[in-house]
Parts: C-alpha cells; sequence; structure tokens
DNA sequence: AACGTTCGCGCGAACGTTCGCATTAAAACC
DNA sequence: GGTTTTAATGCGAACGTTCGCGCGAACGTT
C-alpha cells in the first residue's frame, strides 16, 4: 500500500540540493539558477515526487479542503440541481487546488453546528459553502461569530451582512406572471411554499409586483401554501378547479416543478386542456418537464454558475481574506416557455424543431 | 480565524502529565490511574480539546478520508439515486470517524487515473469507492495494481475478482418478467440499453431466464435497445406499436423509469389505456414513479444500505487489511407493482389506502 | 580598493501528533 | 530483605513539510 514514499529529501538529494530549496522552488518562492532549477524538475520528474498533504497542511496551517454539507431530499423527491451543483463546485475547486468535503446534515441545531465546529477545530477544513439557507440560519451565526470563511448559497435575513449568492427567484415569478398577463390572463393562482419559506417569500414578490405592475388586484384565496410536494398540487388544484366561474383562476403558477406536476394531474382529470383552458407553469426546470405532455413552461436556475461563483468567491475569501463586494450577489433565472402556457410553442417534444421552439426569454 | 489552537501540551500541563500521557489516553493505548485520568478528561472538556487532523494523520500516515468521484449526469436527465447515496455513504463513514472527499469525474482514461494516483501519492485518502462500473474498467485495474484499497457499487468483468458489491438487477427483471407472464403475457418486449452496457446485460439475463422458464420463445424483434433516454422509449414502443396485431407485444419492460415514461406516453398518444390494453414497467422506482398515471410499476434497489455496506466494507479493508468473503456481494431489488402493469392496484395515487395498496413484492 | 546590494542557496526550527522504549515506584515473590 | 514483576507515566524521535533568517559569492557602484 503507502510503501516508501518519495520526498523532498530524496528529490533534494538526487538535484544535489538541500530539501528546503526544493520546496521553495515548488512554492515559487524563490528564484534559481536556471541550471539548478532545470536539474531540481528533473528529479521531480524521475522521481515522481507528490508533495505530502499533510505535512503541507500541518506546517502550512492550511487544509485547502472546503467542506460542504446539505439536508437530505424526502423519498418521494429528487433534488434536481444536486448533482449539476456538486459537480461545478469540485470542478471549480480542484482548478484553485482544492477539493470539497462531503459531511452529514443534522437537522438538531446543536448537533449540526457540533459538525462545524468539529470540521473548524481539528482544522480540517478552510471554509464552508452553505445551502438550504433559512432565516435566522445558526449555522451563518456560528461562522460569523467565529470570523470562519464561507459563502451561502441563498439568503437570509435581510439584514443580515454576509458572503452569498441566491437566485432572483422574484425575478422569476415577475416574468412568468408579466408573461400570463400579456397572454390575457387575470386571475392567476400561486401554488405557494408556507410563510415561513424565505424562498417562497422571495419569489412571490415577484408575482406580487407583477400584478401590481398590470394593476390587478390580488385574490387570496388563489394563493394557496403547502409543502411543495407532487401532491399538494393535485389536491390543491383541484379546490381552485371546484370555485365558480367567475373565481376560478385560468392560470397556475407553482414554486416548483413537483407542485406544477400535480397541478397538471388534477386538471387533466378534469378534462381541461393543459395551455389552452388553464395554463400551469414550474419552477425549477426538472429535466422531465420538457417531456411532459404538454411540456411544462418552467424557470431555469444557473446552477453551473452559481457552483463556479460560490466556490470562486469563497477561495478569495480564505486566501485574500477579503470580502469583494457585493456582498450578497442576485443571478437571474430563466424562464423558459413551453406549450403548458403558450399553446403556439407546442408539438411533440421530441421532434429536434419542437425543441428549438422552446422560447428561452431574455 | 485559527486563534491560538489547543493542543495536547495544553492539556497536558492543565492535567499535569505529559503530553503523550494525554495522546495514548485519548487513543486508548493505556491504562491510567482512575484519578489521572478523570483529572485529564476534565482538562480536555475545559480546554474544548479537539485533536488536530493533520498531525494526526501525518504522523499515523492514515488520512481517515474516503475519495469519491462519479460520472454527471447528462442535463436531460437527473440520477434519482445520488443524493441518497452519497448521504448513506457519509453517514456510515462519519459513524466510524471518516470523511468523504469529492473531486472531479473525467471522461479521458489518463486524466481520470491521474486523478486517483494524485490523491493516493499526496496522502490524502485511505480508500476509494468506485461507482458507474464498466467492463475493464481502468480505475479497478490501476488500483488493483497498486494494491490501494477500494471498494466498487457494480460488477465488471466477471472473471476479474474484486471487492464490490451490486444490485442482482437480473433478479429484477426476472421477478418483473414473471409477473408479466404470470398475468398471461406472452409477447412482452424490452427497451434495453446498448450491447456493451454491463448493467444492461447483466438485467436482461433475468428477463431470459424468466421466458425459458415459462418456456416462452425470445422474440429478437422486441429487443430494442438505445440510449436509455425518455425519447428512446418513446420512438421504440412507437415503433412496437406500429407492428401487426399478432407481433405486438402486449407487455413492454423498461430498464429504467425514464423509458418506461417515454414508452407510456406514446402508448397513451395512440389512445391506449397503460396497465389494461398494454402493460408498461421500469426500473429505478424514481419518486414520480408512483405519481404518474396510472403509476407505474418499477423496480427498487436498496440504495442506503448499499451505501452503509460498501463504506463499512472499505473501512474494514483499510483497517484490517483482510478483504471478507464474498468478494462481490449481489443484493436482491425489489420489485414494486402498480396500475401500469396490475390494474386491479389502481386508484388514485394520492389516497392513503391507495399508496398502501402497492404491492410490495418479497 | 572598499563597500553596499542582490543572488542563490543552506540551515535550524516548528507545525501537533503517535509510537516504542525507558524509567520510576509500588507490589509481589521467595 | 533483596530481587523480580507489574503498573503508571515520561521521554525522545519521527512523520514531511514550510518559514524566516543567515551567509558566502558575485556583481556593480563610488
Amino acid at each position: 500500500m503507502a510503501k516508501n514514499r518519495v520526498t523532498l529529501k530524496d528529490v533534494a538529494q538526487r538535484a544535489g540540493v538541500s530539501y528546503q530549496t526544493v520546496s521553495k522552488l515548488i512554492n515559487r518562492q524563490i528564484r534559481l539558477a536556471e541550471e539548478t532549477e532545470q536539474r531540481i524538475w528533473q528529479a521531480i520528474q524521475d522521481l515522481g515526487y507528490t508533495p505530502h498533504y499533510n505535512a503541507r497542511s500541518l506546517r502550512a496551517q492550511r487544509s485547502f479542503t472546503i467542506g460542504y454539507s446539505w439536508p437530505p431530499s424526502p423519498p418521494d423527491e429528487t433534488n434536481p440541481i444536486l448533482d449539476q451543483f456538486l459537480q461545478s463546485m469540485f470542478v471549480a475547486a480542484e482548478a484553485r487546488g482544492y477539493y470539497l468535503l462531503m459531511f452529514p446534515y443534522h437537522y438538531e441545531v446543536e448537533k449540526q453546528i457540533a459538525a462545524y465546529a468539529d470540521l473548524i477545530d481539528a482544522g480540517r477544513v478552510d471554509g464552508f459553502i452553505l445551502s438550504s439557507v433559512e432565516y435566522d440560519d445558526p449555522r451563518i451565526r456560528y461562522l460569523q461569530e467565529r470570523n470562519f470563511p464561507f459563502v451561502a448559497f441563498g439568503r437570509s435575513n435581510p439584514e443580515w451582512v454576509f458572503p452569498c449568492i441566491d437566485v432572483d427567484g422574484g425575478q422569476g415569478l415577475y416574468e412568468v406572471t408579466q408573461h400570463l398577463i400579456a397572454l390575457g390572463h387575470h386571475r392567476i393562482a400561486v401554488l405557494a411554499w408556507p410563510r415561513e419559506s424565505r424562498v417562497g417569500n422571495n419569489r412571490l414578490e415577484g408575482y406580487f409586483k407583477a400584478m401590481a405592475e398590470a394593476a390587478i388586484p390580488i385574490d387570496e384565496n388563489l394563493i394557496l401554501r403547502g409543502e411543495g410536494k407532487l401532491d399538494f398540487g393535485y389536491r390543491a388544484t383541484q379546490q381552485l378547479l371546484s370555485l365558480s366561474l367567475t373565481q376560478r383562476p385560468t392560470a397556475i403558477v407553482a414554486l416548483n416543478d413537483y407542485m406544477a406536476i400535480g397541478a397538471m394531474q388534477a386538471a387533466q382529470e378534469q378534462g381541461m386542456r393543459i395551455g389552452e383552458d388553464l395554463a400551469i407553469s414550474g419552477f425549477d426546470d426538472i429535466p422531465l418537464a420538457r417531456y411532459l405532455t404538454p411540456p411544462l413552461t418552467s424557470i431555469r436556475q444557473p446552477i453551473w454558475e452559481i457552483g463556479q461563483h460560490v466556490i470562486q468567491r469563497l477561495i478569495d475569501i480564505i486566501e485574500n481574506g477579503q470580502i469583494p463586494e457585493p456582498q450578497c450577489l442576485l443571478v437571474p433565472p430563466t424562464l423558459i416557455v413551453r406549450a403548458s402556457t403558450d399553446p403556439k410553442v407546442k408539438a411533440s417534444p421530441f421532434s429536434r424543431t419542437a425543441t428549438q421552439k422552446e422560447v428561452i426569454s431574455r
């Protein structure tokens, strides 16, 4: 297994210099005679030297490791962005010589904080990425208090100042609502999350803004709140469709795709033609969205870019200590119009042309 | 940030012993006088001591870290088991004092192997978990050659001997095929993967076995191979349904849920009632499966158990060097019968009773 | 010719552990 | 009562780096 490892001393001996000199060359902290430098590189090559991570970290008091933990998705739902987010992050990390360390997410606050504290105290990580950030997030409080580097994917309390990046969900909802209004809809229902949901509230604001700009009064009966699951979307839509003709919505905006799918099923069971009799939109643009019948209008988050950004930012903070402005960056999502809201964008989802006909707004 | 860290020496001084003694107590390599032991624990508690990871690893030549890398899922598909698999693994790892390190997956063989080599040479990991294992997998070859610990989720060449665990996909297909035969189906089509697919071949064997046992001849025209995407399922099913009545299948077994969903859409477009006119089954039991109309019969893999097992096994190998028999463990998946194959198991997917009516075979 | 300055490199120390052996005192043996 | 065993702890070294300082030689400057 771990046989006789090649160390700096081996390289140094072969190159005929002291081992510290080799170290300095590797870390580019020194100018060497051209000839010596070549000799050393050659020796490194010949012996196949790789610096020992733990020794380096011990001495430098740096771990070149970023910690990440996230809440597991419930069994009846998959996290549509996890894979891409992770891949994006560790590609970005690798490019700067870092790796990502995963550790379990605990729901009990104390155990959760303890997990972060242990990693810090053990010197295993140089910083953290946070996601699924909520109001009063104890992790943010703790890390700020210890003055330990982190970057969050998601906003928290508006008055808190910390490095974060977030998708402007409000902008997404603003656009989709505008899109529906432009198509002539007035009674637009929302399948929303509970009031405590920070993400939900951010998104809802965009809906209110678009409605206000179009001078359409808000009907509180059309805003239904639930746990964001498919069957809530289904039941809520049944309820909406049981309203009288003058009250019933002509469009439903769901805050995620699962609820939208539930809504589609409920509407189809009642024989309604989605996109014609009733418009439905989702959020997240899960891969399946374009394959549904009809294809689902949705809002896509720039996950890859967020992963890149969040890591770049964290490493900048770790290495330079400086937190660049703006503290919190908002990136706009992309509205993807499909036949579930606009029947003109229809056709079989499998023909090449149909796929291209998806209207990517912006 | 990293302020004055509490070290063994601090603890030792406060407890009035040498720092090596404290180390030995922590590692339970020594018997101490009851009173001294208490004093030391108290000091550890008082000062909030946490061992420094890099120092420990440097000295012990062990990293307590497990490396994992996996191919990113294509943009039009989500990996339905990734989240659960990861969570399971790092929960198991944490319980034994290990963490998981993620690193990018490269498709070019050389870069891929280089990534593994670098982590080994740098001493950053004690072992690896492999997944998405294929025939002639170069990673297996390399790690075996270096005699470096690893455990694979998935089989490779039948003649290779290495620690692995895999879902018995053949058993899954055997059961679903038997299930369909018992319902009176004879012409059972398969939406399969390309011939080079190891997973696909393993699964197919179960189909052949069940057909052979029922003495039903294989019709090669009913075995269609594609890339495992939704639209292949769609097109393949269109093709199958265009066959003459005597040749057309009465049941379609898909090797994953996405192809099954495509098949359902194609069949429904032709006005067929799924579960009655045509039976369709999938594989993976993605969360959405039970919410489809009709709910999709599928095969669920025991992912959590696999994650636990794979980690336990790897740590055993790392710590004891011994590779327990059997080298490769096969675990059976679970057939979940829903209305897409058996209309008796129907009803709205959202009523409590309906959910319970899902028949979990075995 | 004497004197700074830069260049090229070496040296000792330290990072915080673990490990094996040495040491001391008390207890047990004959 | 001297010798051997056992229990409880100490001591020095090592793991493979990085870091700051130092030192001789070469180089230009006055």
